[in-house]
DNA sequence: TGAATATCTGAGCATCTATTCAATTATTAA
DNA sequence: TTAATAATTGAATAGATGCTCAGATATTCA
């Protein structure tokens, strides 16, 4: 009867530690210039100049989020020459994002442009 | 060769529309109580009185942190004679949320109790 | 109606956080 | 070495956020 999803069937509440790494990760997550930056990583690697281009805030902003990301292995840098690239290092995340994009994609789809005239209820 | 997951392949940064709606979502679960909250809901419709009892803050805390949650329609209420219900409304937070846990349990577990003691790199 | 229980609401406060600015470090190229 | 470019760092600040408290609202029950 137990499967490999079962890890948490007989916890009533999430154990602190957990926890804490849970929120850490949607921490990181939560705000829209380190969203966007995160999405631009997912899809591939840029050095910090070139982040910048793509968001509103100063480079040494970028650099500050850029830390917060590398700070907890989000992210992993590379140097070459006068650059720093950097790229998703822990691969779930990029899982988790893609997945929490398409979600919210089909869900705002369905709430906007809903393409059934006849409703069924 | 285009698929059900392209919706986002030619996209060089996120729309600010779907941006906000990611950031919403993640800001809903990045906090301890409100996390634990979710949690618990995902498992099982509870009043704010059960609630309380799971969390380490007031009942006018709780009521602050549902209220948030269903103004974004994360969770949904019923009333019932003197209780109201909080259960989740949206299925797709529960699966983001339980999946989210999974992979952080498991990316947990092998930092934590690496049970193969020959390194294969 | 009045007491008891459950929940919500707004104000006030303390803490956290994202940002910019100014200065520093690192690398390259002249 | 000096100038230019890239990136980081720390301080200061404005705004956001979570909490409690006090009071209001809603429902049940005597």
């Amino acid at each position: 009867m137990r499967n490999n999803h079962t890890f948490l069937e007989d916890l009533h509440i999430l154990p602190e530690d957990l926890l804490h790494d849970i929120v850490e990760t949607f921490s990181m997550l939560s705000d829209p210039t380190r969203a966007q930056l995160v999405y631009l990583l997912t899809r591939q690697e840029y050095s910090v100049n070139e982040l910048t281009k793509f968001v509103q805030v100063s480079a040494s902003a970028v650099s500050h989020h850029l830390a917060k990301l590398r700070a907890v292995k989000l992210v992993r840098t590379r140097r070459e020459g006068n650059q720093i690239f950097y790229s998703i290092d822990d691969r779930h995340v990029t899982t988790l994002f893609v997945e929490a994009l398409s979600h919210l994609d089909h869900v705002r789809r369905r709430i906007n442009k809903p393409l059934q005239t006849t409703d069924k209820t």
